[in-house]
DNA sequence: TAAAGAAAGTTTTTT
DNA sequence: ACTTTCTTTA
């Protein structure tokens, strides 16, 4: 009955086969990965009859685990099961341990415990740099933020942070001193936060043999995906959940790495099998998913990194189309050529699925204008999602009050949203009584309105009441009682009965509903543990919905609202209709209650929300991994943008530039576009743009250039082939060309003659890499391009030590270059030079010991 | 206190 | 360019 097997090649049966001991399955863009994964599953349920309980599969994001857990039961159709394989996120896998049993933790958190999204965490890190009595402009929340999640993520505790810190300089020390106190209210709130949620989970299995053992009894099977950028802490939570099975199935990709910087150690994956000894290694080297030349062209472009293991990837895919190029004027230019390619694409083939990945979510704007003129259905992944809306998360605010009124950050965002005429003096009056008794707002409030000593008016004592009597009405609604103090709540609690029945898979949590799934799920029918809430984790008997709905009406929100009557506040209105309609979704699938549907809210990112086949998905590069589409655009392709200016600097940053890269093309299954804009809007200025050294990397046979008049393409191919032009000796050999790191040649000619047409120097502005256009000379530049690029300068003679924009300079260890701005006067005049084979440098003009070339 | 106007920062990628 | 945050004014 099962031919699980039958639809695999030969090394992706061994991957789904070899269920016992340690598995590293190294796969390629487009080998079948998910399929192994999803496949594998199955076929420890369906062959080795493994109790789905006790597999446990994890992925980043929640897409990822959607898409897997919905190819499970799709080969799992028709089985009667009575238990579903957890399939989860590495965040609400850790949410799901500690909501259980963060308790045996000691460290007086308890299983009520609030989530702090990046906005929370943000707005404490504020509230604690202004009560230390910082300087925010010196600290600045977001840099302290983004140290202290860094810290934690190396796995130093404030303290530790704290004794280097102290040596290094003031700045750290500071950021030290913050952290601190961010730790201190993260506990007093109950708290955790993204970073938390791992590290306690972690700390909990290291420290708690009891609990490490119940979840290696749990999870007898456990899959990871993407293994290539778990973190040393996911690395950790892994390695305790498989201390006793050892049957780990590791899947990923070191050419596909990609969160370096956010913590990801490729080298959990290079040396895999020295952690886990008896390892078995499968390689998955055949793409089925691109043509030959998509293919050949992404290779060709990876190949360039150093740091790399070689490996085959081959397809027996026809070649298919050449991949396309196209140079546009601007940003805007370049997204009416995509809107108009795909108008094309769909008119000849109408269910064509088509993505525009770009670097940076700044760039979605125009083409979300384009699509939208262009009459094109498009989804967009990122930027903002539904529930960062300012009022999605009020009224989040209002409802995690409702469960815990102590929460001093919700607190905040809503004591006075809608107005109800709570300004700044009360607040700060709050605020200064809060520190003197050292407790929450909340209760500071209800000390207030009791009268104890203050400086308040009448009126806004009322309005304290008021507000006080909101949130108790919410309450009683999402079920007694409050939450008690944190710090005094049930402490040490011993790992009970309850504790050690299973968790409930999200099947298992939505439930019942499964069984009357039409698409014939495995049926589900695990007791979900009621003996697990003795906290109020999950004790309401109201619907989420009704809950949120009371939170939208009853909290004044919705007439706050309606009383603007302007478009903006209409459209807020819509989003909270839908946010009641997703709390209804909710309700109908059996969820298990508030406290489950704000976790959700939070670890929801909007990466999960593309729909499947929508025509067009507009998305960073990033948010692509995992997918694929007949049709792909790679846009803004340019130096600085992609690969990204942040990472020009460091050797390993490019590369994983490159290899972001390579994901992006990888994507693609039959077309591929890859495009670039001369010049570009950043900061509202217009700047001037050169071609990607990406686009350098790739093999221009392979390439057909779609630009109208000449482009950096027409004009590279010309100097590969041009014999005796002294100008272009550099670029003669191909294989010069292809290790060239910096500026494409012709792209440079093309700046020089639109500096040569400027009358007067560029003044000293923003120090930004890229040379500035001034509005009134964008349209000498625009008309003058046309005929530039396939001219040679001959630069204009200068006096000998005056090197002025426009002009071309020798440089002793980097040779001919362009001079692109010049700022400063005297000796301190610096020069902003693009050099080919080294990029763009700045020199002191003083210094350099330049001359005219 | 709230609305309107001015200044400053923003944009790398995300659970 | 755009949004957030600070400052001024009614």
């Amino acid at each position: 009955m099962t031919d699980f097997l039958s639809s695999l090649n030969e090394e992706q049966c061994q991957a789904v086969t070899a269920t016992e001991g340690p598995l590293l399955i190294l796969a390629g863009a487009g080998s079948g990965k998910t399929r192994v994964i999803a496949h594998r599953i199955a076929y420890l349920i369906a062959e080795r009859g493994v109790a789905p309980w006790h597999i446990l599969a994890v992925t980043f994001t929640n897409k990822a685990s959607q898409e897997m857990r919905s190819r499970v039961d799709q080969l799992l159709k028709g089985l009667e099961l009575n238990s579903a394989p957890l399939i989860s996120t590495f965040h609400s896998l850790c949410v799901r341990i500690l909501r259980r049993d963060i308790q045996a933790l000691n460290e007086g958190y308890t299983r009520s415990f609030t989530i702090y999204d990046q906005d929370d965490s943000l707005r404490l890190v504020k509230n604690c740099i202004k009560d230390l009595g910082l300087d925010d402009k010196q600290v600045g929340p977001r840099a302290a933020q983004s140290a202290i999640s860094a810290a934690k993520n190396r796995g130093q505790d404030p303290d530790s942070y704290a004794a280097r810190a102290e040596h290094i300089d003031e700045k750290r020390a500071s950021i030290a001193r913050v952290f601190i106190l961010y730790e201190e209210r993260l506990r007093n709130n109950n708290a955790l936060d993204f970073d938390d949620l791992l590290i306690k989970a972690v700390r909990l299995l290291r420290d708690v043999p009891e609990v490490r053992e119940k979840y290696n009894d749990r999870f007898r099977y456990i899959l990871v995906d993407e293994y290539q950028d778990t973190n040393s802490l996911q690395f950790a939570l892994v390695s305790f959940l498989t201390e006793k099975q050892q049957n780990i199935c590791v899947v990923g990709d070191p050419d596909q790495s990609i969160y370096k910087w956010r913590g990801a150690d490729v080298t959990n994956i290079l040396n895999f099998e020295q952690h886990f000894p008896a390892t078995k290694v499968i390689r998955l080297e055949q793409n089925y998913r691109s043509t030959q030349n998509i293919l050949d062209v992404a290779s060709a472009v990876v190949k360039h990194n150093i740091e790399r293991k070689e490996k085959s990837l081959w397809t027996q895919n026809p070649p298919g189309e050449r991949i396309r190029y196209y140079q546009a004027m601007d940003a805007e230019s370049e997204a009416r050529f995509v809107a108009a390619r795909i108008e094309e694409h769909r008119a000849a083939e109408s269910d064509l699925r088509a993505a525009v990945l770009y670097r940076t979510n700044a760039q979605s704007r125009v083409f979300e204008e384009a699509m939208r003129r262009a009459n094109l259905a498009y989804n967009i992944v990122g930027g903002f999602s539904f529930y960062e809306r300012m009022e999605v998360r009020d009224i989040i605010a209002y409802l995690k009050l409702a469960l815990n009124p102590n929460d001093s950050i919700a607190l905040q965002r809503v004591i006075n949203s809608p107005p109800r005429g709570i300004g700044k003096l009360t607040l700060d009056e709050i605020e200064r009584h809060a520190k003197d008794y050292g407790v929450s707002y909340w209760e500071t409030i209800s000390l207030l309105t009791a009268g104890g000593p203050q400086r308040l008016s009448q009126r806004a004592i009322a309005a304290l009441k008021n507000f006080q009597s909101i949130i108790l009405h919410l309450s009683k609604l999402t079920g007694p009682p409050l939450a008690p103090s944190p710090l005094v709540g049930r402490v040490g609690v011993g790992l009970g009965d309850a504790d050690l029945s299973p968790i409930p898979s999200p099947q298992a949590e939505r439930g019942e509903g499964t069984a009357a799934d039409p698409s014939g799920s495995p049926t589900v029918r695990e007791g979900v543990d009621i003996n697990s809430a003795p906290d109020h984790v999950t004790v309401s008997d109201s619907l989420v919905s009704d809950l949120v709905k009371a939170a939208i009406l009853d909290t004044g929100y919705e007439n706050a609202l309606k009383g603007e009557n302007t478009d903006e506040a209409e459209a807020r209105l819509e989003n909270l209709q839908e946010l009641v309609n997703a709390a209804v979704d909710y309700d109908e699938q059996g969820a298990e209650g508030l406290r489950e549907f704000i976790d959700h809210s939070a670890l929801v990112s909007d990466t999960d929300q593309y729909k499947r086949d929508a025509p067009v998905t507009l998305m960073t590069a990033h948010s692509a991994k995992g997918l694929e589409f007949p049709l792909v655009f790679i846009v803004g392709l340019e130096d600085g943008l992609f690969p990204h200016s942040r990472a020009a600097a460091d050797a390993a940053e490019l590369e994983e530039e490159r290899r972001l890269c390579y994901v992006a093309m990888t994507r693609a299954e039959r077309f591929l576009y890859v495009t670039h804009a001369v010049k570009r809007r950043v900061y509202g200025q217009e700047l001037a743009s050169e071609p990607s050294q990406f686009l350098n990397e790739m093999p221009l046979e392979l390439i057909e250039d779609l630009s109208r008049g000449n482009s950096w393409l027409a004009f590279a191919r010309g100097s590969s082939t041009l014999k005796d032009d002294g100008e272009l000796k550099s670029h003669r050999e191909t294989k010069a060309r292809a290790q060239y790191a910096g500026k494409t040649y012709d792209s440079v000619e093309s700046i020089a003659d639109f500096f040569r047409n400027r009358a007067a120097n560029m003044p000293g502005g923003a120090p930004n890499l890229k040379s500035q256009i001034s509005s009134s000379e964008r349209k000498t530049r625009n008309s003058k391009l046309k005929t530039s690029s396939s001219q040679h300068p001959t630069s204009d003679t200068q006096a000998p030590s005056d090197f002025p924009p426009g002009s071309y300079v020798r440089h002793a260890k980097y040779g001919r270059g362009l001079v692109l701005r010049r700022e400063g006067v005297g000796d301190s005049m610096k020069l902003t030079v693009s050099f080919p084979g080294y990029g763009q440098k700045k020199l002191v003009q003083k210094y350099a010991g330049l001359e005219l070339a």
